[in-house]
DNA sequence: CGAAAATATACTGTATACAGTTTCTTGATG
DNA sequence: CATCAAGAAACTGTATACAGTATATTTTCG
């Protein structure tokens, strides 16, 4: 390695060339990213990429391109042996929640005037999904029904860089979420806060949505710093992404 | 390239490997971004990977980890031929807005209490030079005394990724500041909110910093898309990141 | 002389090979 | 048996080479 440049772009004539097209990282980048959405690595699981490589047959450089896009969009963590899950500290988590309090109020109460049919039935949907999953104490069913009705309304906001802030964020302490819904109490206040954002969205009202929203935030967070200090030691790292 | 894993991870005993030092992909990048953030691309300039290769004095490789980071950050569109500075739409530039909307005002109110005497010193020194460039028509120096100004605050943000995530949607539209502070009327507005938020945050006063914010931002983008409507026709795509 | 086709050029994307570094393993030594 | 050192293994980071594709240029034909 050399020197730090002087110019480095070159000004030619005039094109007007096009997006690029999907390359393998790309495809890879997608697969793992939902793999990773669905179900996190435990924290001593390891991904390398020669062995991603190997399993969606390319050679390494895709997979690297594809591995570390995770890292820059905090999926994932570089080490000098393999790709690892992010151990998230508690102001991680804090600091987190902070900034999705001050976007998923806002945002969802961007989309309640616009609720149609068909978000109507899906966010029914979901609500069911959640009350039933409450009621048989069924950790798994009832995060997915959370994430379906997130998916419902977060779908359908129109800014799109607001929506992929906030989907970053939430995937980001998605174990997090997965910790706090073990638990009895904390599982009621999902319930009651998807019940409420349910029934100001179908009402088309922007501000009590907003309102709910705020007041759902705050309740699950600390639901969540509640079980946590409860459980284990103050300060020590939660597992996990 | 053969067909989807079954699983990818490996699960072997228990690695505690360190986070990876900078590499030269890391290096190139950060100087790039520094690059772009002081003077952007015009429209018709093309960043090519073998150039930037060349002026640092590597292989492609590396130069095109920076790129694709950048890309995936959004400070630039990888085309078919060469990387370019994307091309924001109006309703892009109304997005960025109204993210940065929700974030700032809180942001900027949780330094507020914090306020010390190099704090108060920077924040002086900003407005000072905003206002003397104001007074000189020095449409540069308005905008350095701009960034310094927002540098003052930001980097007392507690939340990283609060100031992180403000930091990179500020950058994206910071040509359509740069075209924004050439307007007479536009730079009174500026001034007068940074005078505004220099009191609030001097007086340690969060409440008031937060709607001195508010109110900031609210007017800027009024005077933006203003002074865009008059000047253009309505829907044309203004040039640029 | 102009337009369409053929060729050349300039990029990115991918593959493979190599180098450097950290962790793991093995063996020697007290 | 514990501890440290030397070697091997397992990774990532970088370099180089090749392939594919879109754009620019030239050539050919009306």
């Amino acid at each position: 390695m050399k020197k730090a440049p002087q110019t480095i772009a070159t000004a030619k004539p005039a094109p007007k060339p096009l997006a690029r097209s999907e390359t393998l990282g790309d495809r890879i980048y997608d697969e793992l990213r939902k793999r990773l959405q669905h179900t996190p690595l435990q924290p001593e699981e390891r991904l390398v990429d020669v062995e991603v490589a190997a399993a969606y047959g390319t050679s390494r450089m895709p997979a690297r391109d594809a591995l570390l896009r995770l890292v820059n969009e905090g999926y994932l963590i570089g080490t000098t042996r393999g790709f690892v899950v992010p151990t998230l500290s508690l102001d991680d988590v804090r600091d987190i929640f902070e900034v999705r309090r001050l976007l998923e109020p806002a945002a969802i109460a961007s989309v309640a005037p616009k609720v149609d049919a068909a978000a109507k039935q899906e966010l029914t949907l979901a609500l069911k999904r959640a009350r039933q999953a409450a009621a048989k104490n069924d950790d798994e069913e009832m995060m997915l029904a959370n994430m379906a009705f997130r998916q419902a309304w977060l779908s359908r906001v129109k800014n799109e860089r607001l929506a992929s802030t906030i989907g970053r964020f939430v995937d980001h302490v998605q174990t997090v979420r997965r910790l706090t819904l073990v638990n009895r109490k904390t599982r009621q206040v999902v319930v009651d806060g998807l019940a409420k954002l349910h029934a100001s969205l179908i009402a088309r009202d922007s501000a009590r949505t907003f309102e709910a929203m705020d007041r759902f935030m705050a309740d699950a967070q600390a639901a969540y710093f509640s079980t946590h200090d409860a459980e284990s030691g103050k300060s020590a790292p939660i597992p996990n992404l």
